[in-house]
DNA sequence: GTTGACAGGCGTACACCGTACACCTATGGT
DNA sequence: ACCATAGGTGTACGGTGTACGCCTGTCAAC
């Protein structure tokens, strides 16, 4: 009889992808490994390579469900509300995932997923009246904006099983910092209104990521209507 | 006697460290592991250990002497020009070594080094004119751009090892890629004047890289001008 | 039915990784 | 002359990705 215990579903290459992703939110991308992945998914480590080719075709699959998450292009917008849209939309779905983002850093790779995403945001350029050349152009300049992050520069990255040190060495720290780096404690006072026991608690990087890509936009709105072209030479 | 053949050098943190970037340049970043450079170093592995913590702090470091090899800052020039040499210089640093890209899109923490060039880089923009909340916002938008590169959408990647298709399957391949990504396929045609077999050898990456330099200055100093502040609320 | 191909899960094995821990030894200050 | 110590050694452990061969349940063709 087969029955007794109900038969495991059997594996697909989306279960596995399913799984990584669950798993990957989980544990952290440096914890998922073709091991704990099998056994997740209650089968031995083998198993999984008749579904994927290899951990780095994993890896460019999670990606791809990742970016599934992102909205549908919409054809009524203008073009400069449209891109915002789909790259914020990008952006929100990039970061439901903690990991996403060193996933999509590290891999090279083009799937027809990725293309299909830059292919649309290409389009609303031209629709929008951006010429080949220029939507070229602005395309690169977007760079890795178009999903959603940029290195978070500030970002305290805050070491909870650093060791406590004394006030006094606290002290003798912050003096050091401010002497090195007078700049850096001079922003990251503004950015704190002052409150200097917040500088630990990061800046808003939201607003910040709309405020380049806003630049951004800016730019590419001033050169269309100038009809900028790269003709050099 | 000591002699006959000369005793080896003593290691330092600075050998181990030079000899690692030698290596990856040598044979790539993922191939670098501390077995590997404790042999090219002729020592046993656990000897490294006692000049870097670990794998991490050695990437770290790796990271440091890449970043050693920024041009300094000259005071002399504008903010404009000299924020656009430091970032230019920086990523002909980066770019001087194939993987540290990928290092430093991997690594979170700030060393000194890093720090002193994100001051240095703030203190341009200060000394422009830039009140410390504008300089906070603007460096944020530099990101990554800061240390000379985005991703490269449109490299290629041409994978040497690929399989050889036949030129009816190219020719296949090609019709399905223009029917499904057709404004990538028209902006691929910008970029190389028409010239489609051109479309892998990809696009001018420093011209693209200027580009988008130049529209956040642009931005910038607009901003800069009007007196913008970000007091939302 | 019977058969045989085959998709998919299993088990073993290998080479490699980072690094903890104990040990040895040459060096230099006292 | 002493001994602490910095720095190189050797062994060992638990992890990794994955090549290769086997076994089994399913299903189409006869």
């Amino acid at each position: 009889m087969t029955g007794g215990t109900t038969r495991r579903a059997p594996l697909s290459r989306d279960r596995v992808l399913d799984a990584a992703v669950a798993l990957a939110d989980a544990v952290g991308i440096e914890a998922l490994s073709m091991r704990r992945l099998a056994q997740e998914l209650g089968v031995v480590p083998m198993a999984l390579y008749k579904h994927v080719a290899n951990k780095d075709e994993l890896l460019d699959g999670m990606v791809d469900v990742v970016l599934g998450g992102i909205d549908p292009a919409d054809a009524s917008l203008d073009w400069r509300e449209a891109v915002r849209r789909r790259v914020l939309s990008a952006r929100e779905a990039v970061l439901r995932h903690p990991w996403a983002r060193k996933a999509i850093e590290s891999r090279t790779s083009r799937t027809p997923v990725v293309l299909a995403y830059m292919d649309s945001l290409a389009g609303m350029f031209r629709a929008g009246g951006f010429s080949p050349d220029l939507t070229h152009h602005v395309m690169h300049a977007l760079g890795n904006r178009m999903w959603g992050f940029s290195p978070e520069l500030f970002e305290e990255a805050r070491d909870p099983s650093a060791p406590a040190s004394s006030p006094e060495q606290q002290q003798a720290m912050a003096a050091e910092f401010a002497e090195r780096f007078p700049h850096i404690l001079e922003i990251a006072t503004a950015a704190t209104s002052g409150d200097l026991s917040r500088v630990g608690g990061g800046c808003d990087e939201q607003f910040e990521f709309e405020f380049a890509l806003d630049v951004l936009l800016d730019g590419f709105e001033r050169l269309r209507e100038q009809g900028w072209t790269s003709r050099r030479g």
